[in-house]
Order: C-alpha cells, then structure tokens, then sequence
DNA sequence: GAAACACTGGACAGCTCTGTCCAGTGCTTT
DNA sequence: AAAGCACTGGACAGAGCTGTCCAGTGTTTC
C-alpha cells in the first residue's frame, strides 16, 4: 500500500532546481495508481493536481492533453505485465508443476507482474476499441508462452492449448473476484490448482519452495 | 446483437394508452444494455433519452435520481445471473463432467446467464464499496454451489474446494478476456477443459450433448 | 546583473451532465 | 364536455472537467 514517491520526497533522487515542483515521471505515477483504483473515467488532471499539490497547468506542459496522459500509461502496460509473465512461463523448471509455481509468482509478486494495472486496462479495453486490440496482442502472447510451457512437458497440442488457458484464464478470474484470502489461506488451495492445472500432483519440496518465495515477497503474511 | 426492445415496438404488448411513450421498464431496459457495454460511468440518463427518443424529463417520472437507477440495475443482477448459475450448478448428472458441462451451459446461453451483466457489475464494484459487497455475496454462493457439486461426485473436502475455483475463475477470466473465437472453435477445446477441471475424460455422449445443446441455443455457429 | 530557461498559478471559456420547474398534451373518467 | 390523470418537452441553474492564456517565479547561463 505505500503510496507512489514524489520525486521530491524521494531521498534517492537529487532535488529539483529551478521553479520545479513534479516531474512527467510524477504526474505518470500519480495516474498509475488513479487508474488502478478508480478506472481510466478517474484519471483526471484536476484530481493528479489535487494529490500532488500542483496546478493543472503544469499538467500542460508536460503532456499534450489528457489523452497524451493515457496513451503513456497505456504502453507503460504494454512495456511490463506481460513481458514478466512469458518470462516466468519460459523460466526453467524440472517438472510441469515447478513451472506452474514460476508462474503463479506473477499472482503472489507485484513487483513482477501488477495485476490491479492488468485489471485496469482490461476495464479500458472494454471501453476502447485501440485499447482492446493492444489488450488482446498482450493476452495472445501470454497464452502462447503458457501453452509452450505446457508442451515443453510433453503434453499433446490440444490438452496444452486448454491447459494454458485454464490457468491464464482461472488466475485472471482470481484475481477479478479479489477475494480477502490471506497468503496462508491462499497457499494452502495451491496443491489443489497444481492437481487441477497439469494433471499431476505437485512434490512436497515445490511447494515448500513455492510457499517460501511467498512469504520472502510479501512480508510474512497479510492479504496477497 | 438484437437491441432491446422498448414496450411501444414489442407487438406482443399492448398499446401505451395516453400521452405515454416509453415505460419504468423501457429505461430498465437501456440502461442494462448501456450499463454491458459502456460501463456504468456511461449509464447517463441524457443518452438513455436520446436512444429513446424521449426527452431527459420523462426520466425523473419513473425514477428519483440516477442513484435510484443505478439500484434498480444492481437489484436485477442480484436476482438474475446467481440465482441461474446455482441453479446449473445443482442440476442432476450422472458423472461429474456432465454436471460440469451444465454449468458450461451458463457461459453459453445468455438467456441463462448474461455475463456481459455480470463484467458490468464487477468493473462497476471496483468503483463502489456498497457494491462490491453485494459482488462478493454472488461470488461466494457461486463458488458454494460449485464445490457442493464436486463433493456430490466424493471429491474430497480441499480438492472440490479447488475445483470449483478453477471452474469459477477460470470461466470468469475466459469471458474476461472476451476471446472471438466461433462456437466451433470453443466446443472444440471443451474436451480439453473438463479433464483439467475434473481430473477425467467425458464420454463422448456427454460431449455431443452439450455441443447439441450449444448449437441450439446460439443459433448454429459464430462468435459465442 | 540581465537575459534566457523551465516551469507554475490563477483566471477564463466551453462543454457535458444532473436535477428542477412548469406549461403543455392526449387519453380517461364522470 | 369538463376535469383529472399520467406523463412529456423545453428552459434553466449549477457543478465538474478540459484546455488555453498569460503573467509570474526561481535558477542557470552569459
């Protein structure tokens, strides 16, 4: 939950100089995390202004106009999600179930993989026609990836292709109905989606292995 | 793709009587098509008239406010596509991949269930608190009628647990990501989804029963 | 120390949407 | 035929948002 940096109020960062108060990378942060909360309606200049302490003006030199805006949060999306995803499915992995768990890290490790933004955009595709069409080149890509996975362990084309997609298309409805599970909760079903996924019962020590990665990323325990 | 129909064009009903053009359920009816495809955001009441033909007045006849329309839609959903859902969950089958293929039957026929409704209204809970709340109470008694279906065929106590998730979420994120794929495309991979969904292969009967069925409801072939 | 640079604040016009008011309008009842 | 009922249309006020204009304001460069 810790709220975006300012680059001012991030001691990493040199300070501003001159009559400068944001930067572009601010005002991108700020919608970034407007568009995950409220939807692409939200992410409104009058509002970024507002958190951020600033006029609206500001906002104009930096960007064109609000469209400008989206279209750079548009292909941070582009740039991220899904290149982590098919990195994880095409991650090195003994058995099929050791390679279900390098991708259910993208579920369990934000900074791997934002689902709250993947949500987000899959709002605005709704509403996008441009939006849809870079959505739906994302979500091919990651289902190629998956369904390669799947045939790396030798499993025929068909039960691959549907295998990828059960577990492409069952975590993004995980993560769509958002339940309140803690991680605990959550890891405990996990032996249960490996069963389901590939076929195969997972060994004690991937899940150990998976459980442990858990607990490093999120701090212990807590909703995932 | 056929619009809704307003009471005045619908020969089955009888004729308005007095200076009266449209009807409660005319605006009902608008706003749940605008609310599928635009979100709730563009449930506006001035382009509900304009679709109509009848000026923004008319609308504060029938309803308080916009609020008050907005409840009348969430009060439809939660009578409508649960209920349906519990429903095909609980219906009598010989093995546990036909009872998986009536619940199939949800994500085929949107007489049965409308799940453009159901997206509407989970875009629209990640907006509202009040009706995430409702959301979670549908989820939940889904996820219920699921599990008690794989516990009616002996499985045990976490894995339908699982199941029934994987079932849920993975129809969820499926419809999520809004494939264009034809009926026959789809039918194709169901084979391949009930053995990741219920760990066995269906019998061919079963799947031609459901493809039978399928074919009936939408009308033959194209996009499902 | 003067000019140039890189922004920022505040005012303003214009559009869109909501909700209210009230004078119709056309059946229906008496 | 007159009055009543159940709406409808159009005008209006007000709020919220976008984008523009322009006069600053601190810092850097010469």
């Amino acid at each position: 939950m810790s709220e975006p940096l300012l680059h001012r109020d991030d001691p990493a960062k040199g300070p501003l100089v001159g009559n400068i108060k944001v930067t572009r990378q601010d005002w991108l942060n700020a919608a970034l995390s407007v568009l995950k909360q409220g939807g692409v309606e939200a992410v409104k200049v009058a509002e970024l202004a507002g958190q951020m302490g600033v006029s609206r003006s500001s906002f104009y030199w930096y960007f064109k106009n609000r469209t400008d805006l989206l279209n750079a949060l548009l292909e941070h999306w582009e740039r991220t999600n899904t290149a982590a995803m098919v990195a994880q499915a095409n991650a090195p992995a003994d058995t099929i179930t050791e390679a279900c768990c390098n991708v259910f890290r993208c579920n369990i490790n934000t900074a791997l993989f934002d689902n709250r933004l993947d949500f987000a955009i899959r709002d605005w595709a709704r509403r996008s026609d441009r939006v849809n069409a870079v959505l739906k080149a994302g979500d091919d890509a990651r289902i190629a990836a998956l369904t390669h996975m799947f045939l790396r362990f030798d499993y025929p084309e068909l039960e691959a292709k549907a295998r990828a997609r059960v577990i492409y298309y069952m975590q993004l409805g995980y993560d769509d109905a958002n339940l309140g599970e803690t991680l605990d909760e959550r890891l405990a079903m996990v032996p249960g989606y490996l069963v389901a996924y590939t076929g195969h019962a997972a060994s004690d020590a991937e899940i150990e292995a998976f459980a442990a990665y858990a607990r490093n990323v999120t701090g212990h325990t807590g909703p995932a």
